[in-house]
DNA sequence: AACTAGTTTAACCATATGGTTAAATCAATT
DNA sequence: AATTGATTTAACCATATGGTTAAACTAGTT
């Protein structure tokens, strides 16, 4: 019944599509760059995935996904409160350092179209709620100093992420396009934001 | 010699042009798009502005302008460091909150041909030297503690411009798509940025 | 009124692009 | 080996798109 199929074709077209999608977004992306990608022709990716729009849809969420839940996940390790926001960030910037353009990708793509795609979002179902009672928790103890939560969680995830979406203006502006002086930034970053948010919200 | 030309064409190309490109981007714009955008033909748009290149490089250069060495201006405030650093948050998020769109436009399209655009920042040949002086000062008269300047100064730009530019995924994901608590948030941003930052580098 | 130079338009062109179709391959089953 | 159904391909299509051209229009100037 089945054919040859050494590695898997679906696989292949997904992550060329991925590839493409990402480096060049929704409406960069040409469909004959990933079938180049894939090795295969325009005309099979129509076979297997009917439309751009449908393999967008695939890659989009699957981007959703490395980005969102996963990895506030990573906050639910074992120690005090400040030792688990410094496994996040290293998580976070962790995986992000993997994917450079991941981040911005999304956030492109749901500025482009906020309508259709903040959907994929609700969908993923994305609970943050431990994080805030744990956060209140640390105020209520008097730990950490009466900040809102939300504020508390956007700072992080801003001192993360921004850095690494906005790489070439970084880099333009402050280190005037020395890249060296950038990757040892980075390097730098993960104690150095988890040193920063702890610095500003525990009490003394 | 010169014709009627009530409101002049040129410019009104131009804002059409700098709506369209900052809303879609380079490869989602569309040149009729423009075109009808600023009420002309499109063949006009090739009179005044010879290619679809050129136009987009001019809005690129007006954005990457609004977006960095008018705003470091404001750095050179009177008062303490504080001071200053509180309205330079406060210029930069109320600049950023008119045009929420832009930081995003400009982050977008560096980062996907860096090569040809990185050109046009070191061409605004923007200088923050004398903001890191003042943090040095700051640091070598104990008022702050010991930070690399850049790290804060990314810090500080981070926190104000990630929550603008992913917009949707933080009312998606935090405010659960409510658009008022979104607004109310940004408006108490200002204050707890400055507040977040100060709280985090103050000596105490 | 005729001329001139800047301005505006409709019609057109070549190419790129997303998508379709029908035929060819291929491997397992009979 | 013939059948079958999944897989793969070349050729094609309709439309969109960036860009061009030549003609028409406009308002000052002579």
């Amino acid at each position: 019944m089945k054919a040859k199929k050494d590695i898997n074709t679906e696989e292949k077209i997904v992550e060329a599509a991925e590839k493409v999608f990402i480096k060049n977004g929704m409406a960069g992306a040409r469909m004959q760059q990933i079938a180049d990608e894939a090795g295969i022709n325009k005309a099979l990716l129509h076979y297997y995935y009917r439309s751009k729009e449908k393999l967008f849809s695939i890659v989009f969420r699957t981007a959703l996904k490395a980005l969102l839940p996963n990895i506030i996940k990573s906050f639910k390790s074992e120690g005090s409160f400040f030792e688990k926001l410094r496994v996040f960030v290293d998580t976070y910037l962790t995986i992000i350092e993997k994917n450079p353009h991941l981040p911005g990708f999304v956030i492109h793509e749901l500025n482009h179209r906020p309508e259709q795609l903040i959907q994929t979002i609700a969908e993923l179902d994305i609970d943050i709620q431990f994080i805030i009672d744990d956060i209140n928790t640390e105020i209520e103890n008097g730990n950490i100093i009466n900040i809102s939560p939300n504020d508390l969680i956007i700072n992080v995830i801003s001192l993360c992420i921004f850095p690494v979406v906005a790489r070439p203006m970084v880099t333009g502006v402050l280190f005037k396009g020395d890249k060296d002086e950038y990757k040892t930034f980075l390097k730098e970053r993960k104690s150095h934001v988890a040193d920063f948010v702890i610095n500003s919200i525990k009490t003394k």
